[in-house]
DNA sequence: CCAATTATTCTCTAGATGAGTATAATCCGG
DNA sequence: CCGGATTATACTCATCTAGAGAATAATTGG
């Protein structure tokens, strides 16, 4: 099983340890969120329960040995999903909401679950959606979605010229060219959480607006919408795992256990929403040595046929990438 | 004030939004846990409370709007600091401790926070504590040091021959020598962790023996120890410092507001344990542009005086930075 | 003025990365 | 059985980046 072994002996810390000091804490109820992700037929998608409109979620409760093992047990119960990898995304605090007679405050610990849709037992076979459903602006793939110029750019432009002052102005319409790219800038994948937040406090977001104030409000931005903040906590996996998959060999955990170089290519490019050049990839991909060929090849497809390899499970033990960014000396 | 975007944003995200979901949660205190940096006259120093063994921590209360201003709440009232830089480290769930007659579980969440030692207001002069105290083994620039090879080493061996199937002998070697670059491996100054994790699990770590074994007990390994499990959330918090130094440019939070270039590469070198090249460091930072000429330069010290500089604060709107390491068409 | 000391600038090299081209192996319709 | 379409794989080339060390500049103290 391939997991990031940061966050596994975290956990394990965390269950190992014994305290001492005696605190007068006061009471919370704390829940546990997922966000499970796979690739489907659909593209990237991630697991919804309800309506598809809600991320799996329970309390944290007595008869959990940890944290994680709370976690599964929850997805396992509302999906049928066995998990994986897992790491630990946010932790917050809900201030308005209180719970019953007494005050009581809500802290929710939200996790990044990696899995494949085949793993699925049982009946929530619908449950998948693709992530692009809900942040229609992030799939580039194929071009820059048209609703970033014809709806995002207007609308932020709007939000950003209604203020008075010159320098908030100012600092609005370049939060907003940094996040989307406006004026030539080049497209971040990584910025989904800002992209998000941005649209947010434009007030374009559906879930950022009471029910009460609808009508007074701009017309929300095309993308499914989900309760709570659970939209907020889906684009920080999405960031996170953008930004994870470039130094860690975490995507292998949405693959097949044999697959083609271009299969492993299209997932990357799902999962960032961008086009990588093949010739390149390939080359990271082999220099790495993350990769062996099973000896088979497809046989299935129209034209040459394609080696088939297989994760090379060994690179986790050799190596630990780490991003080098300091002109360190090699000595 | 410079923050992390992604973190802050989290933040307010929690305190703002509304939930609709009710829970049967179950009861839990929540703990507050802060690794507070600065650079002292004696390095990379981390604010301890008590006799030097424990974080500044506390419970979650009611009063407090937030996580984080709960967290700044308790630090200022236990050290008289005031926080500027903050981001979260982990949530973990405590299994041993209980709280007095019902049975009830403590939740930790842990932050990492950097400031300026002078901006201590107060008492707690003396409560600064290099964090190789506790370390010893993670300083690396004179030299390696020689416990290493001397006291690590030997014992890390030991604890690996004890075993007797030969999987995991080699496994527990192999561990061993990727953490501290035995064999002619390389050091990774990032896997802080890893490395107090292998030496718990080996049984050189004090915290990890209870007091009644003691004596049946290896002798463990040198560096000051903290009560439960601070010392490895210190760990946690100087492996995550020294991986986002690298890609963010949070150093600067750690320094004076007028400062010489090689003012900065030492405390580079300190955080991260090693020496970088200093025409090196200079070319790095002056074509990222992120610090300016204030056109003065130093006065006091011998040899040729150097430039003073500051801190571009403009970077942090004008660019987001973010690793590429997928071969992306440059469109 | 000279030696010592620190700051600053340059050069050189090797490797990584972006981009495009060329060749190989298959299928399919004639 | 051949030629075009299709996909896979291998090369090539220019540019940029990072490690390493040398050279030059501006001080202080004798």
């Amino acid at each position: 099983m391939l997991t990031d072994a940061r966050e596994i002996m975290q956990d394990q810390a965390a269950t190992g340890s014994k305290a001492k000091r005696s605190s007068k804490a006061h009471n919370a109820s704390v829940d546990l969120i997922a966000v499970v992700v796979a690739m489907t037929e659909h593209g990237p998608s991630v697991l919804a329960v309800g309506a598809g409109d809600a991320l799996p979620s329970g309390p944290f409760e007595h008869g959990h040995r940890s944290l994680q093992s709370g976690l599964r047990g929850w997805v396992e119960h509302q999906t049928g999903h066995q998990l994986g990898y897992i790491e630990q995304l946010y932790t917050f605090a809900d201030r308005d909401r209180i719970g019953k007679e007494r005050q009581q405050r809500v802290i929710s610990i939200s996790y990044l679950a990696l899995t494949r849709a085949e793993h699925a037992a049982g009946p929530g076979k619908r449950a998948w959606r693709s992530w692009y459903d809900y942040f229609p602006w992030e799939d580039h793939r194929s071009d820059i979605p048209s609703m970033v110029a014809d709806i995002l750019q207007p609308r932020l432009l709007a939000w950003a010229d209604g203020v008075g002052q010159d320098h908030i102005r100012r600092e609005r319409r370049q939060r907003a060219a940094i996040a989307f790219g406006f004026d030539g800038r080049h497209w971040n994948e990584e910025l989904v959480l800002q992209r998000y937040e941005l649209l947010y406090e434009a007030g374009l977001i559906e879930e950022a607006t009471r029910v009460s104030e609808r009508s007074a409000s701009p017309r929300p931005v095309p993308g499914a919408t989900m309760i709570a903040d659970h939209r907020r906590i889906l684009a920080t996996a999405i960031a996170r795992l953008r930004s994870k998959i470039k130094y860690r060999p975490v995507v292998f955990e949405l693959m097949p256990p044999v697959f083609t170089l271009l299969q492993l290519q299209r997932t990357v490019e799902a999962l960032s929403g961008r086009l990588v050049h093949k010739p390149n990839f390939r080359r990271l991909i082999e220099q790495q040595e993350l990769v062996e060929e099973t000896g088979e090849t497809t046989a299935d497809t129209v034209g040459r046929p394609a080696k088939l390899f297989r994760f090379r499970h060994a690179v986790l033990d050799e190596r630990v990438a780490a991003g080098t960014k300091l002109p360190l000396s090699r000595a």
